[in-house]
DNA sequence: CCTGCTAATGATCGTACGATCAATATAAAC
DNA sequence: GTTTATATTGATCGTACGATCATTAGCAGG
């Protein structure tokens, strides 16, 4: 950076990618306070040419929104959750080691509580998302497993949402801690994950049990 | 506001208690990038003010996280979760209630993200206080109540710290939920924090069973 | 090599914001 | 009522930051 770095011209396409893609790192990491002009000197680009591709920040901040968290849901997920040939257990963890490694990452966690912070919609949009698509899904594997009655039969109390929120939240808070307090952390994910659902479930498993008042037996799981 | 507010001279200490008060509220709101002129309106005072009881923002800041975090632990929190004249069980519940209600409000939570976010090192020395004077507590007693060997003849391990991190994050991310996202929770509390409890206890129940090889029985919570 | 299109830049505008300071007015002391 | 100490204010400074625009220069087409 010293010389003067030559004017590079590149496609508008290419351009306003590389503008997203280092928004993203560079919101993640300052914030959404974060400067123009800190943005533009990371691109190696000059403050102005960010307004020739977003007529505004809040624009530019929009389309980050968008990158980040449209898109990044995989339909396969929700297969995967509902397919009784694995077991649960099995499943749940391969979703959430897919979910961590496509999903919670740290530019996602951040921007996503930033976004809370700020007021957004977008976390209130993502929860509705998370409880329609993953946890309405597990809670009815979770009948399943634990011999209960269909929701179509009996509908899912709040316990047992809550307590599927509560498998999700023990990952979620691991990638907190790590990402947003920067704290020491279990270093090997697998295995963290593996034991969190494990204990989580079960819990999970309980709750549905006394719910649907099925007699406390060992099902399989 | 329409009429100009008469001037009003208060004391010194009232004026800074009053000034810290709001700073709390202001800032857990919009965050710390909230401007001084709005926190002096808020007031009901000049902005020049806030700079005769602090130097800097910077300084003001600093004042807000010291009251917020500093002395809003209570050392009776630690006798009841090592007091085993009662179940674990209602010990936890107990403490969870205490704590919800004294730490884990609106501006505590939102000043506590605000500070993680910016990079503070705040989030890390009180993870190192919870871990140290809750979570080890806890595993302690969760070894006693699991009929495991006690830390000092076989040492906590890593499990069974994330264990106890999951009973708190469970909690935790409910007030995440309700004051960073404004989602909508289970609104019953008391009702919230027992269930909690009661599914996460027994997941870390198992954990340690396994961990210190315990016979898998009925231990008495 | 020349030409034209437009990506990219440099200079700059207006405002917002943290901070400062001399001037003012309030409450306590007598 | 008068005096005095100082809490509070109004005016203002310097800079940072989002945004604008005329100018410059890189690259494709011939």
């Amino acid at each position: 950076m010293t010389a003067a770095a030559k004017r590079r011209r590149l496609s508008p396409e290419e351009r306003e990618a590389q503008i997203v893609d280092g928004a993203i790192r560079f919101f993640a990491e300052v914030g959404f306070a974060g400067q123009t002009r800190e943005l533009a000197q990371r691109l190696g680009i000059t403050q102005p040419l960010l307004y020739r591709y977003f007529p505004t920040k809040q624009d530019l901040i929009e389309r980050v929104y968008e990158e980040v968290f449209i898109g990044r849901w995989k339909p396969e997920w929700e297969a995967l959750i509902s397919d009784r040939a694995l077991p649960l257990r099995e499943r749940l963890i391969a979703f959430y080691r897919a979910y961590a490694a496509d999903a919670l990452t740290y530019e996602w966690i951040r921007i996503y509580m930033f976004a809370g912070l700020a007021g957004e919609n977008l976390n209130r949009r993502y929860i509705e998302l998370l409880e329609g698509r993953l946890l309405i899904p597990v809670c009815t594997e979770i009948r399943h497993a634990a011999g209960a009655p269909r929701p179509d039969r009996l509908p899912i109390s709040g316990l047992e949402i809550e307590a599927a929120w509560n498998i999700h939240a023990a990952v979620f808070y691991y990638f907190v801690r790590k990402f947003i307090y920067r704290a020491r952390v279990e270093p090997d994910l697998a295995a963290y994950i593996a034991d969190t659902v494990d204990r989580t479930l079960d819990g999970a498993l309980a709750v549905t049990r006394r719910w649907a008042e099925v007699p406390c037996r060992k099902a399989a799981v």
